[in-house]
RNA sequence: GCGAGAGUGGCGGAACUGGCAGACGCACUAGACUUAGGAUCUAGCGGGCAACCGUGGGGGUUCGAGUCCCCCCUCUCGCACCA
């Protein structure tokens, strides 16, 4: 006997057809409402695995749902094609950036369609194109023209292996190159920035508009930007005129000021230092400057510093203090200067017990005065102040309020609010990005570009190696250009964007990506954006994000977009994981050789180990030893797919050998969406068992469901959902289950439940299997739940789905019958089963009618056995009776 | 240290406003069908012989707590000398 299976052979058929009638393209519907679903589009960095799969199978699952609801979606795609990788392997495979850049999207664009992957490819975006890259440029130009594109000299982060600058935002924590891992140089440059600081405020405060977000990503932004509210107090020198201004958060601790420190790099250090400090302070300024950001930021370190031999005068007291400088005093936060107050801040009182220097208490917490000389930690809590002149006995807060206001009058000191975020370097020394488009005069001014010469074009030089300076200058024909206005020679800006900036709009440039004349029409943005649902990893919580944020501010402001927020819901996915299973050689005497890899990966003995002494061995470096067949492998724990861990599942060979449908309900079924999920050959037989099972339950009465519909009409036949008329046991079960599934199913749609919601399809199978067999023939009821299964499983199994509907009569797509509808009457049957509780624990279960009422069911509860054995000689105190649920008999 | 989140079977994970803990699946066990099974079907599957006990631990609220409140522990992620 041949049961029915999946095969994976009808999946092309349906991919043609849906790409042949548009289903899926944007305006289809265009008196319909709309929705803008996006991904992260992806660097093209080679062929796709499942780990890709997951992002895009998430979103076309929500697309395809949005379809079938009527909407008119927007589902784009393109390719963040700029970046050093192009260049890293185009020097490695002598090959041209953007040949290797070309081939990769070609690769990943045909995965993509294999897996049937549904997108609307005419407005597809590929960054490194002149007809995108004219654009970004023309935003270049919009930031410069609005004052928020300068260029300074600043000492900025470098990175000695890729050879160009970074954004603070692409050093890690160590001090490393998010990218090459290098660790990171400071070099002096005259670079240009995007002033994404005038908008930190607004970028801090809008979060709380995006309710659709993450609470973590949010939080991290809140936190990189760093508010931080103040105020500055100017300090004054000994014996000379100039004043030291410090920022602040504790303006009530000032009369607990002892000394004053300043970072290594303040500009007043050389002035200030007295010719017998000279040396050691030079000596620590040339050492600070040679420190790592990863020692110099380590919270572990030991306070260290030097006196400059200046003193300063608080403004409150006209008392002196020492000046000191010391590297845990940051030049890039404030204003580079603070008061140390070591009796109410950790870090200056190590710095103070370090050195010797005064420590003075000025709040008084609870109402104790410890002595500073003696105190173990800082105060940090409230109290009232003391030692502080005329402030003594306030609390704290007000008086900090109050001496703020008090030198304000004299100009000492202002309220500030400083924040840790800083400008947006987007200067790159490097071939394969978006040409800046800026012209250098003879006498150093700067011109833009005018905006009909756009596109700068990127010339197709061979020699794009990074030599420390941009590789474009070494273009004759490229640098030298005339000067719009006067006519004369002038030279091009040879630095290319950050591929962020080139990332910060395109998801905007797909509401009109072929537009020539203009970045995009009104209507058309007005019509698409903000994105309803932005699909992406964690991993961009910060800067893609932010920079996404900005742009669309920026441009909110310039009145060139309907919303200045880009993204309504921001979901953030997890990953594909897969164990590595390395086979272990067995010698002639039984016992296992690791192969040396695996030795250098996880620090095995490289001998020959017993099987048990290999599986100790193994278990201490988190691996398991697994056998079949008398061979044996070392197995890793789960390892997020990847190609350096080699442990990818490609999607074009796997989705050809087992069809889209298995990889999409593997990975949506597996985990929530958010977790990271396991990618296992178990988990793969499962989703195939289920996708076999329901070929071949419909599958065998293709004909009746599609017969039946025949007969009765679409409409009638539909109707037959809603009907209870004379339904056996089964056939009830059946239906309730088939309106519950219906609402589970909605539900869980749209708010990423895709695991819960095939759940509810397996069960509404196993249901329908049930009542198949009782029935022992297709009934109205079953043939009805056939065809709404179909249309359920669209989000999640489109091939199959599509296949489903064509063999019970459907005309058209699937995507055009509707979304089902549930009955909310239907969800219970006529008679339910209730629990019986005996003091809150479940005693016995009782069938009533629905609609029994609180005397009913309080009496039936009465009547049984179990309960009446245990309530035998005792009092009941209280019957509670929750309808429909419960009958609880306290005693 | 600060911030966000999570602790439920052998595993992934379910559980709406407090109302049958463990849905669904994987793995596993037994049986059936088979030349064969790593296919398929049937049954079982938190612990305990049982009364009962079970959602990280301890208290509390409630007729009733995985869910609410208080205290504690552990883990994951992000940030971290930010004045």
């Amino acid at each position: 006997m041949s049961t029915l299976r999946f095969d994976p052979a009808i999946e092309p058929r349906w991919r043609e057809f849906w790409k042949r009638e548009g289903i899926f393209r944007a305006g289809r519907r265009p008196s319909a409402p709309r929705r803008y679903i996006l991904e992260m589009f992806p660097y093209p960095s080679g062929d796709l695995h499942m780990g890709h799969g997951k992002n895009y199978f998430i979103g076309d699952a929500l697309t395809r749902y949005w379809v079938m609801r009527g909407y008119d979606v927007l589902h784009p795609f393109g390719w963040d094609a700029f970046g050093l990788p192009a260049e890293n392997a185009a020097i490695k495979y002598r090959t041209h950036p953007r040949d290797w850049t070309l081939r990769n999207i070609a690769e990943s664009k045909q995965s993509l369609d294999i897996a049937g992957v549904m997108y609307d490819w005419s407005r597809e975006v590929t960054t490194c194109e002149p007809d995108y890259y004219r654009w970004t440029q023309w935003l270049f130009l919009l930031l410069y023209r609005r004052g928020l594109a300068y260029r300074a000299k600043a000492t900025v982060n470098w990175d000695p292996v890729d050879q160009t600058v970074l954004a603070n935002e692409q050093v890690d924590a160590t001090g490393r190159s998010w990218r090459s891992g290098a660790l990171v140089e400071k070099r002096e440059l005259a670079q240009w920035f995007f002033r994404i600081t005038a908008y930190a405020e607004r970028l801090l405060t809008d979060l709380d508009k995006l309710d659709g977000w993450p609470e973590k990503v949010k939080a991290m932004q809140r936190n990189w930007i760093g508010r931080s509210e103040g105020a500055e107090v100017e300090f004054g020198i000994a014996g000379r005129d100039e004043r030291i201004t410090v920022f602040t958060t504790r303006p009530d601790t000032l009369f607990g000021a002892t000394f004053l420190v300043l970072a290594p790099e303040h500009p007043l250090v050389a002035e200030l230092t007295t010719p017998e400090r000279r040396a050691e302070v030079d000596e620590y300024v040339a050492q600070a400057r040679r420190r790592s950001e990863i020692d110099r930021q380590s919270t572990e370190r030991e306070k260290t510093g030097v006196a400059l031999g200046a003193r300063a005068v608080n403004p409150v007291n006209g008392r002196e203090i020492p000046i000191w400088i010391a590297d845990y005093v940051l030049m890039g936060y404030g204003t580079g200067a603070i008061m140390a107050v070591p009796a109410h801040d950790q870090r200056d009182l190590e710095f103070a017990r370090a050195f010797g220097l005064p420590v003075e208490v000025v709040i008084a917490p609870r109402g104790e005065r410890p002595d500073g000389a003696t105190l173990a930690a800082a105060l940090t809590d409230d109290g009232v102040m003391v030692s502080s002149g005329r402030f003594d006995g306030q609390d704290n807060r007000a008086a900090g309020r109050a001496i703020v206001d008090w030198l304000a009058e004299s100009g000492r000191a202002r309220p500030k609010v400083t924040y840790r975020l800083r400008d947006w370097l987007v200067s790159r020394q490097r071939y394969w990005g978006a040409p800046i488009p800026m012209l250098h005069r003879a006498d150093a001014t700067i011109v833009p570009v005018p905006e009909q010469d756009l596109p700068v074009v990127l010339p197709a030089i061979e020699d794009f190696l990074p030599r420390g300076k941009s590789p474009l200058a070494s273009s004759d024909a490229f640098v030298h250009a005339t000067d719009p206005e006067t006519g004369e020679p002038v030279q091009r800006d040879t630095d290319t964007m950050d591929t962020f900036v080139d990332s910060s709009w395109y998801f905007l440039r797909y509401a009109d990506a072929q537009n020539q004349e203009r970045i995009w029409d009104q209507q058309a943005i007005t019509r698409w954006m903000p994105v309803d649902q932005y699909i992406g990893g964690i991993e961009h919580a910060i800067l893609h994000l932010l920079y996404a944020r900005f742009i669309t501010k920026v441009l909110y402001d310039a009145g060139l977009v309907p919303e200045d927020e880009p993204f309504r819901a921001l979901f953030t996915q997890g990953m594909v994981q897969r164990r590595v299973t390395t086979p272990l050689e067995r010698t002639a005497g039984g016992t296992l050789v690791a192969p040396e890899d695996l030795v250098k990966a996880i620090g095995l003995p490289d001998e020959p180990l017993a099987p048990e002494a290999m599986a100790r061995a193994l278990r201490e470096r988190s691996h398991a030893l697994v056998e079949r067949d008398g061979s044996f492998a070392a197995q890793s724990g789960p390892v997020t797919m990847s190609k350096s861990a080699g442990n990818g599942v490609p999607m074009g060979p796997f989705v050809r050998e087992h069809g889209s449908d298995v990889a999409r309900v593997t990975i949506l079924f597996a985990a929530p969406p958010e977790n990271n999920m396991e990618w296992s050959d178990e988990g793969v037989g499962g989703a195939t068992r289920f996708l076999n099972r329901i070929v071949a339950l419909f599958g065998a009465d293709r004909d009746a469901v599609a017969d039946l519909r025949a007969k009765l009409g679409p409409e009638r036949f539909e109707s037959l959902a809603s009907e209870s008329g004379e339904l056996d046991a089964a056939g009830a079960a059946l239906r309730q289950r088939l309106h519950a599934t219906i609402k589970k199913v909605t539900l869980d749609a749209e708010q990423f439940g895709f695991n819960t919601a095939l759940a509810a399809l397996m069960e509404l199978l196993n249901e329908a299997t049930r009542q198949r067999t009782a029935a022992g023939a297709a009934t109205p009821l079953y043939c009805v739940t056939a065809w709404t299964f179909a249309r359920l499983l669209a989000p999640f199994a489109p091939h199959l789905a599509e296949e489903l509907h064509a063999w019970f009569g459907g005309t058209g797509t699937v995507y055009d019958a509707g979304w089902p509808a549930w009955d909310e009457a239907a969800l219970t049957a006529d008679s339910i089963e209730i629990v019986l509780q005996v003091n809150g624990k479940v005693r016995d279960r009782a069938v009533v009618p629905r609609d029994a009422d609180e005397t009913a069911l309080r009496e039936r509860a009465l009547a049984s056995e179990r309960v009446r054995e245990l309530v035998a000689g005792k009092t009941v105190r209280k019957v509670v009776v929750v309808p429909g649920r419960i009958v609880n008999v306290v005693v």
